[in-house]
DNA sequence: CTACTACTTAAAGTGAACTTCAAGTCAAGG
DNA sequence: CCTTGACTTGAAGTTCACTTTAAGTAGTAG
């Protein structure tokens, strides 16, 4: 276990060789350690590549992943650290829930809609 | 009723006036009538703003807007339009907002874990 | 006449998160 | 020795929907 490439990597975490050099390069990812100036690896990059992914499947930008990674003191809880991050992300979450369901509302509407024109459609679903 | 100002039209709808002119360059709206070099409406360019702000607020992409507006023969009644742009477009609402319902489940599960490290976080979340 | 305001244009800039490119290095296989 | 494949770097390109900038024009108020 140890000495993987960055394409063994890449396969293995199904995330691009590239962004893996573009995470480094902005510190997203400790530096790796070369072997004839090459990127080894060993498998907590895999973890800490895991994390990356789960922050972003949360809708997290790259900022806010810096800070989650880098912001704060060794010992703090994970759950401090989400907490910390962006206090009103469960409402940012719900409001985008909520937006979606409009257009979906809307679109049920317009597909089924007699209108002749799009502007009466419009009209029918004021702004 | 006619003779509006570029500037009247953003007023009234909303919509700044360097959209407006971006809009028309790019053929979403028609090329407005010129007097003196400046662009004169008459308020149909509201209803026209009407039909493009739906769109959008349906999630629809500028060039599916085109589509819409002039990719069909002018007798084409709203609803046959609508349905012949996306024709899964319902599906991919859905599928956003169940995206989203993950967001927010993730987003909770970590706000009270009691991880101590972030790559627990993410083992407990796999992808 | 001079400001001032609102408008005109083409072209360049923005932001986010990568991706692609050009040019080069390195080790192994034949 | 030569080719192949995977890697290296910095820089530039991509996408989308605008926004901003620079330089200029036209009408109006004082």
């Amino acid at each position: 276990m140890s000495d993987f490439s960055i394409g063994d990597i890449a396969k293995q975490s199904g995330i691009p060789a590239s962004t893996i050099r573009y995470y480094e390069r902005i510190g997203l990812l400790p530096t790796a350690k070369r072997i004839n100036g090459k990127r080894v690896y060993d498998e907590t990059v895999l973890a800490q590549l895991s994390v990356i992914m789960l922050a972003k499947t949360m809708g997290f930008h790259i900022e806010e992943i810096q800070t989650l990674l880098h912001g704060f003191p060794a010992t703090q809880p994970a759950s401090e650290r989400w907490q910390a991050l962006a206090p009103n992300k469960l409402e940012i979450i719900d409001q985008q829930i909520r937006q979606l369901e409009t257009m979906r509302y809307r679109l049920q509407q317009t597909l089924a809609c007699d209108c002749h024109t799009l502007e009466q459609c419009a009209q029918v679903n004021p702004r």
